[in-house]
RNA sequence: GCCCAUGUAGCACAGUGGUAGUGCACCCCCUUGGUAAGGGGGAGGUCACGAGUUCAAAUCUCGUCAUGGGCUCCA
C-alpha cells in the first residue's frame, strides 16, 4: 500500500493547505494561527459537524468552528449532556444511562434509576457535579470500538442494559464511545455515542438543568420508564441569561395566567377536564373572529351548514372512524336501543348534506364550512389550557369538486389561508406531506391530489418544504406552521385531499359524459379550533387584542361627579355605534382608574373634564401611546372606526 | 394512561402537629382627584375531597379528584 505523505485540504475561503498525513482539525487550526486554535471546538468536515482532534484525509474540505458558528451550540449542548449523565451516575451510582440528545434549545438525558425518583431538589446537586466535571477540564476522546462483544459484556456486567442494546444495533455501523479522561489521561467515565463533541469540558461554562419529566426507553410506553432531565447549555452566562429571561417573559404570555387575569375563561372541576367555559371577555374576541371568519368565506362562496352534535354509530362504520379513529372517540349511549356517539368530526356530517341529492359537474365545486363543534378523548396526561382539550369548535370545510377543479380550489384555500394569518399577524410557512409507506389508493390517486396541493402552491410563489412520506394514510396534506409576535411555533391552517371517504360514502357526481364519477373531497381547517386559535392568540398578543378584537374598546372615565352626565352620554353615544364600552365612574382617583384599564389590556381610555364637558370632546389615551390629548368626539369615532375596519395592531 | 410536582379567601402567596395569616381585588365611609395604586374601616376560608394515625391534622399516612411539567398522540 502505497503511503502518501501529505494531503491536502481545502478551506472556506477556497484556498488549500497541505499538512502531514495524520494531522487532525486541531493541528490544522494551530497551523493557520494560535489564536483560531485557542477558540476552536470543532470542525464541519465537507459540512458535516467533527471533532476537533478528526484526523484529516486528503479532499476534505474543513471549516474550523469557533463559539461564533450557529453550528458549534450543537457539539456544547450534546457534550454537556454527557456531562450531566457522567454527574447523575457519580450521585446515583445505580443510575442506568439511556439516550441523551440535543433538541431545540437545549438537551435531555434519559435515565433509569431504581429506588430514586428525580426531583428538582435534585437538579442543584446534579449542576453542583457537573460544575465540577466542567472545571476539571476532562478530554473528550472518541474511540472506536474493536470488539464489540468484548464492549457488550462490559456494558451488561455493569448493567448499562439501554447502552447494550443500542451497541448490538449499532454494531456494524462502526459504532464508538467517547471516553472522558483527566489531565493525566485516565478514562473517567464512558459513553457508547456517535459524537461529535467538544474537546474538552473545559469549554462548557453555562448551563442550567430546567425540569425533570418521565419518559419511556425508546418512547414506548410498554417499556420501561425512564426519568428525564431536560437542560440546556449556551456558550456564555449572558446568553443562557437571556434564553431564561425569554422563558419567562413567554410564561407572562401564557394564556392560562392570563385568562385569570384577563376574566377570559375558565374550567372547573365540576364539569371535568379539557372542557372549555367562555367568558364573555373572550366570547366576544371569539364572536368577532367568527364574524370575520363568515364574511370571508361568504366572499370566497363558502355556504354555511349546521350539523348534529351526536350520531348513530351506524355513519361512523361507513366513514371508516370506528375502525380508525375509536380510541378519540367516547363510549357509545343508547337511544331506543340505537347506539350513538358523540361526533368526532364534521366530514360525515357534510357529507350526508352533500348526498342529500344528485349532484352535477355543473353543481361543482361546493364549498360547505360549520364552526362545528367535536368532541374526541384524549388522555388526562395531554390536557393543557386551552390548547389541548376534549370538546372544541373547529373551522372546519369540505370542499367537493372534480377532479380539474382540485388545483384551483386549493389555490383558493391557500388564498383565504393568507389572508386570515396575515390579519391576526402571523408569519407562516407550509409543509407538502406526501404519501407514507402504509397508505390507501393507487398511485394515480395520490399522484393526482398531492400534484394539485404542490402546483397550486407553486403557482402561488409559496415556501414549502417537502415531507416526505408525511401525508395520512388516506390523504396528502399541506400543514402550515405559524410563528407568533415572539418566534414561537404553532400548528397552523391544515389542507388534505381525502382519497377514502368519497369511496367509502359513495359520494359521487354526475359528469359531462352522464356517468357517475366520484367526488374529489378536500378537507380543510384555518384556525384550527377555535379554542385552540384563540389560546394561541391570546399568547401571541399576550393578551393585549387589537382593537377590532378587544372585548372592552373604550373605557370612559369622568373625572369627578359633575362630568358623569357627559360621561354617560359620550357612553351611550359609543355603545350606539356599536363600540364596546366600559364607564368607570366609582369615585377613585383618575390614576388608579387609568391604571386598572392600563392592567386590562383596554386600547383605549377617554377622559371627561370641565374642558370635555364644554367642548363635547374626550381626552383620549392609547394603551401603547398614551396621552393623545383631546380631540371631538365624532373624530375620536373616525379614528377608532378606521382602525376596527383596518384590524390594525397599534 | 404513565412518571414527578402541586392544591390554603376571587387572585398572588406565607404558615410543617396545638383550633387560620399578608397583599391585591370586593363592600362601606371620607376624599372630587387631569392620565399606571389617595386615606380609613369591614366582610370573606369546614386549608381540593374522603379515610386513617394522634389527646390534637392545613401540617403525618393512604386513596380520589383537579392542576402543572413531561412521555405518546393530535385540532
Amino acid at each position: 500500500m502505497s503511503v502518501n505523505t501529505q494531503v491536502k485540504i481545502k478551506l472556506p475561503d477556497g484556498s488549500e493547505r497541505t499538512l502531514d498525513q495524520g494531522k487532525t482539525g486541531a493541528d490544522l487550526a494551530k497551523e493557520i494561527s494560535e489564536g483560531l486554535f485557542r477558540k476552536a471546538v470543532g470542525l464541519s468536515i465537507n459540512g458535516e459537524l467533527s471533532d476537533l482532534y478528526t484526523p484529516l484525509t486528503d479532499g476534505m474540505e474543513v471549516k474550523i468552528l469557533t463559539a461564533d458558528d450557529p453550528q458549534s451550540i450543537e457539539l456544547l449542548r450534546h457534550s454537556t449532556a454527557h456531562v450531566m449523565a457522567q454527574a447523575v451516575q457519580k450521585l446515583f451510582p445505580q443510575a442506568k444511562i439511556a439516550i441523551g440528545p440535543t433538541i431545540e434549545n437545549g438537551f435531555y438525558y434519559d435515565f433509569e434509576i431504581k429506588d430514586h425518583s428525580l426531583s428538582t431538589e435534585d437538579l442543584a446537586n446534579i449542576e453542583a457535579e457537573m460544575k465540577k466535571i466542567a472545571e476539571a477540564k476532562q478530554r473528550l476522546v472518541r474511540y472506536n470500538i474493536q470488539d464489540v462483544d468484548k464492549q457488550l459484556n462490559e456494558f451488561e456486567s455493569q448493567g448499562e442494559k439501554f447502552k447494550a442494546e443500542l451497541l448490538r444495533e449499532h454494531r456494524d455501523h462502526n459504532p464508538t464511545l467517547y471516553l472522558m479522561q483527566d489531565k493525566d489521561g485516565n478514562t473517567i467515565w464512558n459513553d457508547l455515542c456517535r459524537g461529535p463533541h467538544l474537546p474538552s469540558t473545559g469549554l462548557i461554562k453555562a448551563f442550567k438543568l430546567l425540569k425533570v419529566s418521565g419518559s419511556y426507553w425508546r418512547g414506548d410506553e410498554h417499556k420501561e420508564q425512564l426519568q428525564r432531565i431536560y437542560a440546556t447549555a449556551f456558550w456564555t452566562k449572558k446568553d443562557l441569561e437571556d434564553y431564561l429571561h425569554k422563558l419567562e417573559e413567554a410564561e407572562k404570555r401564557d394564556h392560562r395566567k392570563l385568562a385569570k387575569q384577563l376574566d377570559l375563561f375558565s374550567t372547573h372541576e365540576e364539569v371535568g377536564p379539557g372542557l372549555i367555559f367562555w367568558h364573555p371577555n373572550l366570547a366576544t374576541v371569539r364572536d368577532c373572529i367568527e364574524n370575520y371568519w363568515r364574511s370571508e368565506h361568504r366572499r370566497r362562496g363558502y355556504q354555511f351548514v349546521y350539523t348534529p352534535h351526536i350520531a348513530s354509530e351506524h355513519l361512523y362504520e361507513i366513514s371508516g372512524h370506528l375502525e380508525n379513529y375509536k380510541e378519540n372517540m367516547y363510549s357509545p349511549m343508547d337511544i331506543d336501543g340505537q347506539a350513538y356517539r358523540a361526533k368526532p368530526m364534521n366530514c360525515p356530517g357534510h357529507i350526508m348534506i352533500y348526498k342529500s341529492k344528485l349532484r352535477s359537474y355543473r353543481d361543482l365545486p361546493i364549498r360547505m364550512a360549520e364552526l362545528g363543534t367535536v368532541y374526541r378523548y384524549e388522555r388526562s396526561g395531554v390536557l393543557h389550557g386551552m390548547l389541548r382539550v376534549r370538546g372544541f369548535t373547529q373551522d372546519d370545510s369540505h370542499i367537493f369538486c372534480t377532479p380539474e377543479q382540485l388545483e384551483g380550489e386549493i389555490s383558493g384555500i391557500l388564498d383565504l389561508i393568507d389572508a386570515l394569518m396575515t390579519t391576526f399577524g402571523y408569519k407562516y410557512k407550509a409543509y407538502l406531506a406526501t404519501k407514507p409507506a402504509q397508505a390507501m389508493g393507487t398511485d394515480e390517486e395520490w399522484e393526482m391530489a398531492t400534484g394539485a396541493l404542490e402546483r397550486a402552491m407553486q403557482k402561488r410563489g409559496m415556501d414549502y418544504e417537502v415531507d416526505e412520506g408525511g401525508g395520512a394514510f388516506y390523504a396528502p396534506k399541506i400543514d402550515v406552521k405559524l410563528f407568533d409576535a415572539i418566534g414561537r411555533e404553532w400548528q397552523g391552517p391544515t389542507v388534505q385531499v381525502d382519497l377514502n371517504l368519497p369511496e367509502r360514502f359513495d359520494v359521487n357526481y354526475v359528469g359531462e359524459d352522464g356517468n357517475k364519477h366520484h367526488t374529489v373531497m378536500v378537507h380543510r381547517a384555518v384556525l384550527g379550533s377555535m379554542e385552540r386559535f384563540c389560546g394561541g392568540l391570546i399568547e401571541h398578543y399576550a393578551g393585549a387584542f387589537p382593537l377590532w378584537l378587544a372585548p372592552t374598546q373604550v373605557a370612559v372615565i369622568p373625572i369627578s361627579d359633575r362630568h358623569q352626565e357627559h360621561a354617560r352620554k359620550t357612553a351611550k353615544a359609543l355603545t350606539d355605534l356599536d363600540m364596546r364600552v366600559h364607564l368607570d365612574e366609582r369615585s377613585e382617583t383618575i390614576n388608579y382608574r387609568i391604571r386598572e384599564a392600563q392592567m386590562q389590556q383596554t386600547p383605549y381610555m377617554v377622559v371627561i373634564g370641565d374642558k370635555e364637558v364644554e367642548g363635547d370632546a374626550v381626552a383620549v389615551r392609547h394603551r401603547r401611546q398614551g396621552d393623545l390629548g383631546s380631540m371631538k368626539l365624532v373624530d375620536f369615532v373616525e379614528k377608532m372606526k378606521a382602525e376596527v375596519e383596518k384590524k390594525e395592531y397599534v
